[in-house]
DNA sequence: CTTTGCACCTGTTGGC
DNA sequence: TGCCAACAGGTGCAAA
């Protein structure tokens, strides 16, 4: 589900709400999401407060005085504000009862999501060590992604997804992406001029700004921290879209598969 | 090192 | 109505 639209959808949501909040207990119904959940989570962040609430990628960060809560939406996860009394439904696997009565629920059927602890230098953490740049800096740039492409035969749909080459940009966000920048998904990366990767930073840049605009994509499940769906879904210009007109030039979009994900694109506007 | 495919898990959808 | 296969927003990891 999140995409990094989502993910900072769901932080701009929750932190003027938490921020400065102690955390009286947490309630943990089902560990076993992508990783275990401490076992002694509780007692790590009881009587605690929230500091920040930042954002590495599609991670959230909980920033507390002796350390950081990373929680990761996986597939299918999202994070709710709600009065701490209201009882939980299928999936919600986890409560930070807050002392203003309130709870962070974080939901997720598919549990691809995770919640870790660690309370060292945040940046070093094995999960975050060795991401790429985030797409809104300036560290990301079309000179950054053409030395990162060079001499790869992947495609460059699968580059734009890999985290380690820049965060935030799933499956939606790619289509998106590639298809603004007039860039066929299966086109080699290392075989794309410098000229076009400036074409497609851009378009990358447009796409999720726009989608944050808009509060996200909502396809099945995600909603905000207030509940609401994301919007961004009706200005989707592929994806999802096998066989409807291309909103440039009509023609019928295309579906593909690459690796175990679907792409869409217009075979007459991405080359 | 690069590339590919699997695994994790639940729920929905579409075909027969 | 039931059953089964395919697919869904992510990503770490093993194997080739």
């Amino acid at each position: 589900m999140p995409e990094l639209p989502e993910v900072e959808t769901t932080r701009r949501g929750i932190a003027a709400h938490v921020i400065g909040r102690r955390v009286t207990q947490v309630c943990v119904r089902q560990a076993a999401l992508r990783w275990p959940v401490a076992p002694d989570l509780s007692e790590t962040l009881a009587g605690q407060v929230i500091r920040e609430v930042g954002r590495r990628g599609k991670y959230l960060l909980l920033g507390f005085d002796h350390g950081t809560l990373l929680v990761h939406l996986g597939m299918s996860g999202n994070l709710r504000l709600v009065p701490g009394a209201l009882a939980p439904m299928t999936h919600d696997h986890v409560d930070w009862l807050l002392d203003d009565g309130q709870a962070l629920r974080l939901n997720d059927p598919r549990r691809f999501g995770a919640v870790l602890w660690t309370a060292g230098p945040v940046g070093q953490h094995p999960l975050l060590k060795e991401l790429g740049p985030e797409p809104l800096s300036e560290a990301f740039s079309a000179a950054y992604l053409h030395a990162r492409a060079r001499n790869r035969r992947v495609a460059i749909k699968s580059l734009l997804m890999d985290a380690h080459v820049v965060v935030g940009v799933g499956n939606i966000y790619a289509n998106e992406a590639l298809f603004m920048a007039g860039i066929h998904p299966a086109r080699a990366a290392g075989h794309i001029a410098l000229a076009r990767y400036e074409r497609l930073v851009e378009a990358v840049r447009q796409v999720l700004n726009e989608a944050i605009t808009a509060g996200g994509t909502t396809l099945r499940d995600f909603v905000g921290s207030d509940g609401r769906p994301g919007y961004f879904a009706q200005q989707l210009r592929v994806y999802g879209r096998a066989e409807a007109p291309c909103r440039t030039c009509d023609s019928p979009i295309r579906h593909l598969r690459q690796g175990q994900r679907s792409s869409y694109f217009c075979p007459r506007c991405q080359r």
